[in-house]
DNA sequence: GGGTTCAGTTTACAACCGTAATCGTATCGG
DNA sequence: CCGATACGATTACGGTTGTAAACTGAACCC
C-alpha cells in the first residue's frame, strides 16, 4: 500500500522543517486552502498567513502539493503520503547515523530512556508479527 | 556514562550533515590535523581540503571540536559525544515525526523492510534485558 | 635570508530556509 | 460602478549550508 516505488517529490528535492509542519496539517484533513493551513498550524508555529502562503508555494514548486482551483483561491492537497515522507526520513538518520541497522538505533533510545513501557509491550508485539 | 549533563554545542547550534561527516572521522580517531581529516573523510566525500578546513572552523565556532595547537598546525578533537550527538538527533526525529513515541518509528521500519532478521533477534534480545 | 610551502583565516557565492511585506488583480458588498 | 477585500505571485532579506578560492603569516630548505 503505497511506499513500494512512489518515489515522492519529484527529483529528490527535500522539504525543510517548516514546510514539514504544513504538511502535517494536510495530512490530517485535505484538501485545505490557505487560510484554512494557517489556521490549523496556529496552534503550533507562530506564523503570519504571508509565511504559510511561501511555505505552499515552495511545497507545490516541490512537487508535494497539488492545487486545485476553487473560485478565486486553491486548495492544496499532499502529493506524498505521510508514510513515504516518514519512512523516508527514518530511514535516512538510521542510515547516516547507525550505518543502516536500526538496532542500534533501538539501543540508544532505549539507554536515553526514550521507551515507555508501552513502547517496550508494542514493539514486542510488533516482533512477534514480524517473526511469523 | 555521558550524556547525563554534558549538554554539547554551547546554545543548542546545530551541526549540518557536511559537519556531521566531520565529526564522525574525528570520532573515529583523535585528535587529527586538518590534512588527516582531509584524508579520512576522503573516501566518503569528494571535498578539497579547503571545504574540509572550512567545516572544522565552523564547528570550532559551533563549540563541537576543541584545538590544539602542535606546532605550526592544529589537531582536532571532538567536544561532544557521539552518543549524545546520535541520542540527540535520534530524539528529534521521534519527537518531530511520531510526537515522541518510538513504537510507531519501528512500525516504519518494519514496514519498510528496513529491519534485518538480525536486528530482530538483537532487539529482542535488548527487549529482554529491558523487561528485567 | 629569500623564496617556497603549509596551515589557518578571510572572503565568495549560489542555494536553501525562515519569515514576511508588498503587489497586482479578481471579486464582493453596497 | 467603486472602493474594500481576499488571494496568489513577486520580492525581500538575513542566516545557514555546501563548496571552495584567495590571502596571510610562519617555518623550512637551499
Amino acid at each position: 500500500m503505497g511506499g513500494a516505488k512512489a518515489k515522492g517529490l519529484l527529483g529528490g528535492e527535500r522539504i525543510s522543517e517548516a514546510e514539514h509542519a504544513v504538511m502535517e496539517a494536510l495530512w490530517v484533513r485535505a484538501p485545505m486552502s490557505a487560510a484554512e493551513v494557517g489556521e490549523a498550524v496556529g496552534g503550533q508555529r507562530d506564523w503570519s498567513l504571508a509565511t504559510v502562503k511561501t511555505l505552499l508555494s515552495r511545497l507545490v514548486a516541490k512537487g508535494a502539493l497539488a492545487t486545485e482551483a476553487d473560485g478565486r483561491r486553491f486548495l492544496y492537497t499532499p502529493l506524498i503520503e505521510r508514510a513515504d515522507y516518514v519512512g523516508g526520513e527514518s530511514r535516512r538518520l538510521v542510515d547516516r547515523l547507525f550505518g543502516g541497522r536500526a538496532a542500534p538505533l533501538f539501543a540508544h533510545l532505549a539507554e536515553s530512556e526514550a521507551l515507555s513501557a508501552e513502547d517496550i509491550a508494542e514493539i514486542e508485539s510488533l516482533l512477534q508479527e514480524l517473526k511469523q
